[in-house]
RNA sequence: GGGCCAGUGGCUCAGUCAGGUAGAGCGCUCGGCUGAUAACCGGGAAGUCCACGGUUCAAAUCCGUGUUGGCCCA
């Protein structure tokens, strides 16, 4: 690319990308960058690797633009940063696409289909949806080291998961037993908390009176429970009551067939609670009152503020309260199961089937909650406190087994009208009706999770709860709230971590057990590997360390003997969030490799979506706590979720998203990364917007514009910026105030886009950029310096501008470059020269030079600029061009400073107004032809005055008086009606009257008003002799483009005008026009239209109709 | 059901921490400019600051309740 050649016209953002993305191969752009940096000091950034399976979508590629941008940014500041980027290739959302490909249905196909034969096609689904990967990253400029990604699937990375675990294992963190997990009874496998999605579905919802045992307590009548999982009745090993919560026993009836409810309700309503010690005495009243009627009646156990709502679901028409107690007193008391005959192997003795206290209960539904050890997570760690074995009659598959009785052999959740049926038919259904909640489903194959109790293997997060929330305080979080609130919590209340899995395609567990081993102790025997190395040192037989797959099926095989006893591995592979969790060393190939390992660990930075809280935030912090009793990061940067312009979540599967792609092919890379790092990247959700992006787009183009306005100049005049530069006296002698104005203006927005940088708020540094390029460069600067580029003799003042523009650019595109790294590159490779980096991404991050900042001229220029703004209005008024001069501007100042700060500025001021002169009032000075005028209150005039009241009124509006004064309008009154005697200062608002043809408009400078600018538009010959002369250059200019004549060509001019005083009146400018369009003459149009084949055109200016022809110079002599 | 975050012109957002006359960009509209030109410049209209209640001389801002959306958890 040579220097200042000409580019294309208008900004396009794909041609712009495909000649940068040629140039980068051509140089090693990426490759020079990094080595520019080799040996500074480094910065270990840590790249959360997306997981493998489709497509980039708004939120990752917001995510890779952000992380992109800041290593951008990094290595501008000097740092050598690391870049490895990473890919999360294992766990079951991939089995499960790779099951979906195959038609598979259940684990009993994939066994079929072979193990190894499975994991073969898990790993090519994973390395394709890589590559999609990898290439949607490139596509929109992300630079990383996409030839060395760290995959989580590699040896090398396995290792560092084993390595660590071992660490965890040597901790005596590694626990082994019986947990309630969530299962998905399809994958047959536990599924991580997180890994749950909830969905609305319609469950039934029961009510099931469970019978006390009567002989036990001396008491008759049911504990009533409420569940919507039927299937867990099975498995019932006791009731759970709020110890603090009181309990009443109610005598219900319920009348058989048609009732008098009126009757029922007076009654309710006349029943006194009567407290009974023994309850014996008010129920046999009750029996006594009712019996007689031939209505059924029952006690009931319910929560004494739950009562009414569930005598109302059950039917019942009255009630009476005939005893009441806490659940602590309830404690003990006994129930048969009321599936007993269905379920022989139920749950009994050693205090099953008794009624417990338990935190979990509420006083919701009935206040007394059913509860199964072998089910829920709260009932199974409430169980194992209370000593009970939990008893599960499930299997994996969400199957009743054998123990279920009469169920086994069934689905659970099929199973719960034949539970709902058998419960009504042997009289404990007390209600059956259906519930809409949300229910756990598979995030993977969508099926409805079942709560069982499984051997798991875990990481014993609580007993280092104390560790956890200590290292949470070596992090620096990005908003911080997120650490103090949201992250916080989380860690609060997290369980120990399971970390096992009965599937396929992941990480092996490195746990090895001796095939007698007491179930419930494995972990106290079991052997766990932490290397390749290990691994073969200990294996029975031959095992290559540098050549072994760690996958399933391979390792499945391998035995280790010790001590005379053969362990076997432990069928499992690891959560796939183990995987993540290890990213800060895996991405190092620690414990492979070490150096690196010792040098930058723990991580700088790293910086996700919000999601990450309970996922990679978390599981880094859990492992690395666990591993080393560290945390493996210091800085977060936590940002958002990429939502719909309308503010809905994006969702694939419901076909609402915005593509990243259809992005690109719109507006181009350039533009797309601008509009995702406007956005703040601290936590907020970003609602993705095309008007924004497109918004990007036209301001990418105004830069595009700005940059290749001088460049057909700058080669015309053969400027060299080696030679010219802003440090040469010569040149600086030479800058204009505007140069000045606008290095000062680069330099304090150098420093805004520092300090927002610094606070990871690079979309508030991006603000102060375009704020800058659009406001101070392109709306001002470039309309200022353009005439100055137009003189055709070279000058001092213009190489100053030269070398102004052309420093400014360098340093403009060095500041974009890691938001627009394209545009910034097609910019500057365009203004470099040989001995200059190759690409603008290997430049230093642009810092302030004190020298050229001028905070006075930059307060100096806004006030300029405001009175600019003013008199544009004032002009606009009167309707008057800009193209048009106005004899005079007069400018009130609202003080001296300012005052003085526009008189400095008067030719500029005058050159932005086309003013012939400018006037400034001082302070204190008034404006002498102004005059004032005074609007009347008629409701105090009229009353005062009486008939003369119109008059003295009409007097008062036309007045024109030169003090702001009773006195003034009093006389002036007096002069056209007679002495105005009782006018008072009340009765009128005084009017500033500017002279005729002068307009008036405020000055205002942050919204407060400061002073006012008056322009005089009055027409004299002259005036109107260069506004026509200026109209008439503005229309060959336009008839010269659209001939497509070169600048320089000179043509021969002629013009014929309707009205001859005004073809007279601009003789006197015929040089300007002359000189202006390239004009060897002025002629009478039908002398070229006769002669030759001039370009010809009528035109209306300002009424008046002219014809124009021109006519290329070498045409006409030719 | 619980936690966190957000709700400000038609749209996207700033202002909220440290209470004091509501701002920007886009869009709309009217006008201007025309050797940056499918660009550019200026003027204007447009807001019950989600709702209700409280604290205060004064609330977009602080407090409470509710509501809508997002994320996380159950």
């Amino acid at each position: 690319m040579t220097r200042f050649e000409a580019v294309a016209d208008r900004y396009d953002p794909h041609a712009v990308a495909d000649r940068v993305f040629a140039h980068w191969e051509a140089v090693d752009a990426y490759e020079r960058t990094k080595a520019n940096r080799e040996g500074e000091e480094r910065f270990f950034f840590v790249d959360g690797p997306p997981y493998t399976s489709g497509a980039a979508h708004m939120g990752t590629t917001w995510n890779k633009t952000l992380k992109d941008a800041y290593i951008r940014y990094l290595r501008m500041q000097g740092y050598d940063v690391t870049d490895r980027p990473g890919y999360d290739m294992h766990g079951l959302p991939i089995e499960t696409k790779v099951e979906a490909e195959l038609g598979f249905e259940n684990k009993k196909d994939i066994e079929n289909f072979g193990m190894e034969a499975f994991i073969e096609e898990c790993q090519r689904y994973a390395d394709e949806q890589l590559e999609g990967l990898q290439e949607d990253f490139e596509s929109f400029g992300v630079w990383m080291d996409w030839e060395n990604p760290y995959r989580t699937v590699t040896p090398e990375y396995m290792e560092a998961a084993w390595w660590a675990f071992a660490q965890v294992a040597d901790r005596g963190l590694v626990e082994q037993g019986k947990r309630s997990i969530s299962q998905c009874p399809r994958c047959e496998t536990a599924i991580a908390n997180n890994e749950v999605e909830y969905e609305d579905v319609e469950d039934p919802s029961i009510y099931v009176k469970f019978p006390l045992r009567e002989a036990d307590q001396e008491r008759e009548g049911s504990l009533v429970i409420w569940t919507t999982t039927p299937w867990t009745i099975p498995a019932n090993t006791f009731v759970a009551v709020d110890p603090d919560l009181t309990y009443q026993g109610v005598r219900a009836w319920r009348e058989d067939g048609g009732t008098d409810g009126e009757k029922a309700d007076e009654e309710r309503e006349s029943i006194e609670i009567e407290v009974t010690d023994g309850g014996s005495d008010g129920e046999e009243e009750s029996e006594g009152e009712h019996t007689d009627r031939g209505e059924e009646s029952e006690v009931l156990w319910i929560a004494a503020e739950c009562v009414e709502e569930v005598l109302e679901k059950g039917g019942y028409d009255d009630y009476k309260v005939i005893e009441e107690a806490t659940g602590e007193e309830m404690t003990g008391w006994t129930y048969d199961h009321p599936l007993a005959e269905a379920v022989p192997e139920h749950a009994a003795g050693n205090g099953a089937l008794e009624v417990y206290t338990a935190e979990y209960v509420e006083a919701d539904r009935t206040g007394l909650v059913h509860s199964a050890p072998g089910h829920g997570q709260e009932d199974f760690e409430r169980g194992t406190e209370l000593g009970f074995d939990p008893f599960c009659p499930v299997g994996a598959n969400g199957v009743f087994d054998e123990a279920a009785g009469e169920y086994s052999g069934q689905f659970v959740r099929e199973a719960n009208p034949e539970i709902t049926a058998d419960l009504e038919a042997n009289g404990h259904l007390l209600a059956g009706e259906t519930y809409v909640h949300s229910y756990g489903h598979c995030w993977r194959c969508g099926t409805g999770i079942v709560q069982i109790v499984t051997d798991q293997w875990f990481i014993g997060i609580t007993d280092i709860k104390e560790d956890l929330l200590a290292n949470i305080e070596d992090s620096e979080w990005h908003p911080e709230w997120a650490r103090e609130n949201r992250f916080r919590d989380f860690v609060e209340s997290a369980p120990d971590w399971n970390v096992s899995r009965q599937r396929y395609w992941g990480i092996p567990l490195p746990i090895w057990v001796p095939k007698d081993a007491d179930p419930d102790n494995l972990d106290e025997e079991a052997i766990v590997i932490g290397t390749r190395e290990e691994l073969a040192e200990r294996a029975d037989g031959e095992v290559d360390p540098d050549s072994i797959d760690l996958h399933r099926p391979t390792v499945d095989s391998i035995t280790i003997t010790e001590g005379g006893k053969k362990y076997h591995r432990v069928p499992d592979v690891f959560d796939v969030w183990l995987d993540s969790s290890v990213a800060s060393w895996g991405t190092l190939d620690y414990p492979g490799e070490e150096a690196d390992f010792e040098e930058l660990w723990p991580a700088d930075l790293i910086m996700e979506a919000h999601d990450q809280t309970r996922g990679w935030f978390w599981s880094q912090l859990g492992m690395g706590t666990a591993a080393f009793g560290e945390i493996p990061y210091e800085e977060v940067l936590m940002h958002g979720y990429a939502l719909m312009p309308d503010g809905r979540g994006m969702s694939k599967s419901k076909n609402i998203t915005v593509e990243p792609a259809e992005v690109l092919a719109e507006h181009g890379p350039d533009a797309m990364r601008l509009f995702l790092l406007s956005v703040s990247p601290q936590g907020e959700d970003m609602r993705f917007s095309w008007e924004d992006t497109a918004e990007m787009e036209r301001r990418l183009n105004i830069l595009w514009n700005v940059f290749r306005f001088p460049l057909p100049y700058m080669r015309l005049d053969g400027f060299d910026p080696n030679e010219t530069t802003l440090s040469d006296p010569a040149i600086e002698e030479a800058l204009e105030t505007v140069d000045r104005w606008v290095l000062s203006r680069l330099q304090t927005t150098k420093a805004e886009m520092e300090a927002a940088w610094d606070d990871y708020r690079q979309d508030r540094a991006l603000d102060a950029l375009l704020d800058f390029v659009v406001e101070d460069v392109s709306r001002f600067y470039i309309q200022v310096v353009r005439e100055r580029m137009w003189e055709e003799a070279d000058s001092d003042g213009k190489q100053a501008a030269y070398a102004t523009l052309y420093s400014l650019l360098r340093e403009i595109v060095a500041l974009l470059a890691p938001y627009a790294p394209f545009a910034s590159e097609a910019i500057y490779t365009t203004l470099a020269g040989e001995d200059d980096p190759v690409t603008v991404h290997m430049l230093d991050w642009p810092t302030p030079d004190e020298g050229w900042r001028d905070a006075d001229l930059e307060a100096e220029m806004t006030v300029l600029r405001a009175v600019e703004e003013a008199g544009s209005t004032a002009r606009q008024q009167e309707s008057r061009k800009l193209r048009w001069p106005v004899p005079r501007v007069v400018i009130d100042a609202p003080d001296e400073e300012r005052a003085r700060a526009i008189e400095t500025h008067r030719d500029l001021i005058a050159d932005r107004l086309n003013a012939r002169t400018i006037d400034v009032l001082g302070a204190d000075e008034s404006w002498a032809e102004l005059r004032y005028s005074a609007e009347a209150d008629m409701s105090l005039v009229g009353p005062e005055f009486g008939e003369r009241a119109g008059e003295v009124a009409t007097a008062l509006n036309d007045a024109r008086v030169k003090e702001r004064s009773l006195a003034a309008l009093e006389s002036a009154v007096e002069e056209a009606a007679g002495p105005p005697a009782g006018l008072t200062e009340g009765m009128v608002t005084f009017r500033r009257e500017p002279p005729e043809a002068v307009a008036a408009a405020p000055v205002s400078i942050a919204d407060k008003e400061n002073g006012t600018v008056y322009v005089d538009t009055s027409l004299t010959e002259d005036i109107e002799a260069e506004g026509y002369a200026r109209e008439v250059i503005r229309r060959v200019q336009q008839m010269r483009k659209e001939l497509d004549l070169d600048l320089e060509e000179r043509i021969r001019l002629g013009i014929e005008v309707a009205d001859a005083r005004i073809e007279t009146l601009f003789g006197e400018y015929a040089e300007l026009i002359e000189s202006e369009v390239r004009a060897e003459e002025i002629v009478d149009p039908g002398e070229l239209g006769d002669r030759e084949e001039g370009y010809r055109r009528e035109w209306e200016v300002e009424g008046v109709s002219m014809t124009i022809v021109i006519a290329p110079l070498r045409e006409a002599t030719a």
